[in-house]
DNA sequence: GGTGCGCGTGACAGCGTTGTCATTTGCGTG
DNA sequence: CACGCAAATGACAACGCTGTCACGCGCACC
């Protein structure tokens, strides 16, 4: 079965390549029956344009890159999924690539992926968002792109996030509101805005109720299972223990549910337990996980629909704030007597 | 910066564009001298070559399709790193696409996807995998592809899969070795092979022993979490309640967990839970979930491998079978006395 | 009744590679 | 020193589409 192209069209429907090429792009100045018969024609053959021959011959290639490197399963499913959806609605396709360098190894290998693929645009997730130096390059080459959640500084690139500070800042103050006090804080992975971010905000609400971060009871994670259980593993050692713990994702939250049922600790009875991104595991754990939602495939789906809008228009749209919500569930209790 | 193309670099070293090709695909007949040259203007003009010139061009494009529908992210993802891990060894690219139709629309679809994207071969997993209209399309259009789990049938194309049957009846031996005898199973997806094979090793276990699958205690689920929280409901209320729930995946499992905390039922105490997969989550979970090793990763990354195998040499690989293990964790134990 | 304009259409040159085949070069041989 | 043959290289078409530009036609206008 030979591949059908558009000069098979052309010569079934009588017309030249030039007005095949004309109705599958819904250009104008096509007779009403000149493009019946062309459409009739292109059905009959199940003719599908070659992609390829499109985007070398345009300049467009209605593909989008989609780049990460990102430690937790979860969140990334979710971009990507958010990601694709809007990508299928417009018609464009979506390369999923990850990338584990850094520096100039890093720029060298995206820009080589970028023009020899001829990407329309790239998607930049978190943690490559935040890469000063990647952003340079990107921006240097004039190579499209929107940047999810890459921290505070002005851009002039497409940009979606969600507040953080604010979200971490209301999980805290809800822990607060349930009389905690000695409530300990498991940092992100450092390379991510977002750990930072979080840790601020818990921070913020602390202190704003004349409360110092505790030392001793503020440990630094990698938004790891793994890590989330060795950071209980150290909280629930120390003496006065905390009457909760604060994990900056549900992942490292689930590792300090795990271990303080291992410890036999009731939760939220002796111990409130918090994470952040309210992903698919977190109504999966039990207790049910208090968390904040964090829109990731809303996150995604937005970046690319406003890099789709970049291209279209040139104009870069402003920066898009994703809303979060505090999602209270089980975990989280009054404090302890 | 306008791209770099194989006249620039022809021109830099001084040879024709058809020499600076011969270099990029590593053939024969080039004067190492000469060869030295191109590559030292590539180094310099940092060039990349397109890939849809190339695929264009040639007849082979170097990216290879990955289709799904799955419900389990954790297997999906799995999944998917595999295939792309192969990919990147090979230096080609993965096309990620889900297809929600089915029958004539589904076929139609993923035909207009391989020829707008000019595929080289498709990986095909389940539940697509075991659609008979899509294996015979494929086959009838020559396209190369590679099916993952497509159950029993005898296939004329690189296949990959697992002894579902065995991986579940060992599980059962383990939990009738436990002295359990009223053994409760959740169904998984119907649409799925997987899903019977597995109830049929549970039922041959059982039959080993002289059991009969229980009266009300087979339960149809979807592979998804929710239908194992519902499962759990009717099985934690028939009466007598069962010792042991065997749900034929993880995320079922944990629906099953979260309702028995739900109800006071200690795990494994008063109750043993068994699950399916060793995804992500069963080492999340309290107690850390016993169950069967399913090599996702494995299974598209040697399924990609033989694809590309395939599309090399031509010759069908013989069916792959990948093994499993069984991983007794905490969620099972004695049987009540 | 000629002029001008816009709509509908087509001819043809690219896009950046690889495939085919012709041509040149180098080297051993008689 | 000419000859022959293999190795090395190049010219050019082809892949399947879009962009550019030119052309023919009908219609309103003066």
């Amino acid at each position: 079965m030979s591949r059908k192209t558009i000069h098979d069209v052309a010569a079934a429907a009588g017309v030249s390549i030039k007005t095949v090429s004309r109705v599958l792009n819904d250009e104008t100045n096509v007779r009403p029956d000149t493009r019946a018969r062309v459409l009739a024609a292109i059905d009959a053959l199940q003719f599908r344009p070659s992609l390829l021959a499109r985007s070398l011959a345009g300049n467009r290639s209605h593909t989008l890159g989609f780049i990460y490197d990102d430690p937790s399963v979860h969140h990334l499913t979710d971009l990507q999924r958010g990601a694709l959806a809007r990508c299928r609605e417009a018609g464009n396709r979506l390369l999923v690539q990850p990338f584990v360098e850094r520096g100039a190894e890093l720029v060298r290998e995206v820009i080589g992926f970028v023009t020899q693929t001829h990407l329309d645009g790239l998607i930049v997730t978190p943690p490559l968002s935040v890469l000063p130096e990647l952003a340079a390059a990107l921006e240097e080459r004039g190579i499209a792109h929107a940047r999810i959640a890459p921290g505070d500084g002005a851009t002039n690139v497409p940009t979606t996030d969600m507040d953080d500070v604010s979200a971490a800042r209301e999980m805290t103050e809800h822990l607060l509101g349930l009389g905690h006090r000695d409530i300990a804080f498991i940092i992100g992975h450092p390379e991510h805005v977002s750990a930072h971010q979080r840790f601020m905000g818990f921070r913020l609400a602390m202190e704003a109720h004349g409360l110092l971060p505790p030392a001793g009871l503020v440990v630094q994670g990698a938004y790891s299972f793994e890590s989330g259980v060795a950071a209980a593993r150290k909280l629930l050692a120390a003496r006065p223990r905390p009457t909760a713990i604060f994990a900056s994702n549900d992942d490292m939250a689930a590792g300090v549910l795990l271990t303080a049922h291992d410890l036999g600790i009731a939760v939220p009875g002796e111990l409130s337990v918090a994470g952040f991104d309210d992903s698919f595991i977190a109504g999966t754990l039990w207790p049910r996980l208090s968390t904040v939602h964090q829109p990731s495939f809303d996150l995604a789906y937005e970046a690319t629909g406003q890099l789709l809008t970049f291209l279209k228009t040139g104009e870069v749209p402003a920066r898009l704030r994703v809303p979060h919500r505090l999602v209270v569930r089980a975990s989280t209790g009054p404090v302890p007597a």
